[in-house]
DNA sequence: TAGATTGTTAATCGATTAACAATC
DNA sequence: TAGATTGTTAATCGATTAACAATC
């Protein structure tokens, strides 16, 4: 069940992706649990329980994991290989660079196009991906079954744009805004707050410092 | 001391300062746990926790915490008064999205240059930052004595330019790259991986469509 | 005063780590 | 065969939650 996975794991999972790629290059065709951690600064144990929970494919004992169907067991286990289709709302200029970002293909995401109610941007094509405006919105979704949603919109239009997105039957929504959006249960929210990615780093930073202080 | 509060702690805070920012605007000078819990969908004992380990200030029975104290508190307990200068590494696409995002100096981080490799954009101002070229990194983040990176070029680069920041003296880097970056002890890493957080809400999205599909 | 709410301690929960039998 | 490495179970660790005495 993929129930009791728990999300730590998915989170690791496309870390292993990018190390067995680059140790595929490399040549190698076995890879240890050690060997992943060390690359990722992980210990063996974590690696050996998210892949086997992965169910990806069994080791061997004295070999390791075969590079090759490690790739293929990750890659299905995450969905890259079938196409997710998403809207993004807000084409401000992180809406722009995300629009713009190539990298979602890898991970099986397809933007397939920018909602705003900015006149001088409607009807026009960023980076390949038509803008439209947002009153179309719930009928795109709607009709084309979509269930991913970006939202890049300034936070005080968050709550509200999520509303409209959870009417029009969105069940992802990838909130990179500032504000904490309220939605039912049914849907899922992955926040990218920068304010608070920020603040963490901050506060590893001060903690070195006072080390550094304090041993001196 | 910072050391023993958890860097989820620190990750909560700053939405607990947009939120009081929320309730001020609406002229509330009182906010309890319970309400602040309910705004950003947390427990009231989590709330109590958190503002007193960072001792913000202490509520009263009854009234609850001032929140025009708490947010002079948070302000100043995640630093956002004092100013911390950072240099922006890469100014491709993302990269001069961070540099114009103006967010920022509300965190009390002031980005004080982009630098890069490409002639195409070095000399010229992005968003009103100066480029340099990569060369003259490591000379004046020394110089200006600058602690903190945000590593915006491409994944293949990633490790490299983290030595070169490590060299010059930098102690805090926030990696946008998808590489995972080896970095002494001595200097904070923050990641920013768009991967891992897609797999995360993707599997949270697998997971609320086989509740819906089991419920039917 | 009565009762809502704080600050803190103890109980619970979940994730990571360590240990080890199985085995290629 | 001997030993490296797997997969899994038990122990540890850390964070969240629940409970409650203190108190405005």
């Amino acid at each position: 069940m993929s129930g009791d996975i728990s999300l730590q794991t998915f989170h690791r999972m496309p870390q292993y992706l990018k190390t067995l790629y680059e140790f595929k290059k490399e040549g190698r065709e076995n890879v240890s649990s050690v060997q992943l951690a060390e690359a990722l600064d992980l210990t063996p144990s974590i690696v050996k329980k998210d892949l086997s929970q992965a169910k990806v494919q069994d080791g061997k004992p004295k070999v390791g994991y075969a590079v090759d169907d490690l790739i293929a067991g990750i890659s299905e286990f995450l969905g890259y290989n079938d196409l997710k289709e998403a809207v993004l709302v807000g084409v401000g200029k992180l809406g722009q660079a995300l629009l713009g970002y190539t990298g979602f293909g890898d991970y099986g995401l397809d933007i397939v196009a920018g909602f705003d109610i900015d006149d001088g941007v409607i009807g026009t094509k960023i980076h390949g991906k038509p803008i439209l405006p947002t009153g179309k919105l719930e009928g795109a979704v709607e009709k084309l079954g979509i269930k991913i949603a970006i939202l890049t919109v300034p936070a005080d239009h968050a709550q509200a744009m999520a509303d409209v997105l959870v009417r029009s039957g969105i069940r992802a929504i990838w909130n990179f805004t500032t504000a904490h959006i309220q939605v039912p249960d049914s849907v899922a929210v992955r926040n990218e707050n920068m304010a608070s990615s920020l603040a963490v780093l901050s506060a590893q930073l001060a903690e070195i410092m006072k080390k550094e202080q304090e041993s001196k």
